[in-house]
DNA sequence: GCGACATATGAACAACTATTCAACTATACG
DNA sequence: CGTATAGTTGAATAGTTGTTCATATGTCGC
């Protein structure tokens, strides 16, 4: 991804795992409890191989924790953190709501 | 970017407006307060050129707001929730490195 | 062992994006 | 007016990334 010493690259990268809706998706599901793979992919409408893609990224950042039960492994949100931030983000795009993307300077 | 109607994947744009390591550190520069499009170029050693491009991405989605001072233009952070949103994915990403924060400049 | 189910993984490709460069607009001062 | 400073903008490009497909690994029941 990036230089691992630099922090503020870390935090562009973590902001990076939640910058495509299909993963935000997933992590947003996951902060509703453990949910499976298989699970998540119905749910979403996404193919299991994807699901498990991006996954392997959330977990890599440490976003979210996998645990196996039997045939099935279930990912759940791991940092506390996260829940505000989406929370938080959720609040700024509706307050800006219904505004074009396209202005002129000032 | 993408679809304007959901709310989830305006999220996610916004989150994409974060995920980049220069981007994100102009925002966090129109945090500290008003800076013209030089300043933050010298600042961070970034082009004149990059930093404007990036700076109509961040005006576009309302993360900060232009005023125009004689020759300079000045940016700003505009949004309250932005600053809680970058504090807690440093936390987030300080956590999972063992850093602590005090120390190493936020 | 075998077959069915659940998840993971690697390669390949299309789509996207950050950056640079050059040309352009805007403001101020003589 | 012309010149200098400050910022913007569009095109071109190199690098990145989401998704799909095929294949592999792991797990349970027989």
């Amino acid at each position: 991804m990036a230089d691992p010493d630099d922090l503020l690259h870390q935090v562009a990268d973590t902001f990076k795992l939640m910058s495509d809706a299909s993963r935000l998706a997933i992590l947003k599901l996951c902060l509703e409890g453990p949910a499976s793979v298989g699970h998540i992919a119905e749910t979403l409408d996404l193919s299991p191989s994807l699901v498990s893609h991006h996954l392997r990224l959330l977990r890599a950042a440490r976003l979210v924790r996998s645990e196996r039960r039997g045939r099935h492994v279930f990912y759940d949100a791991e940092d506390h953190h996260i829940r505000c931030i989406v929370a938080d983000m959720l609040e700024h795009v509706a307050e800006e709501a219904g505004i074009d993307l396209e202005r002129s300077a000032a």
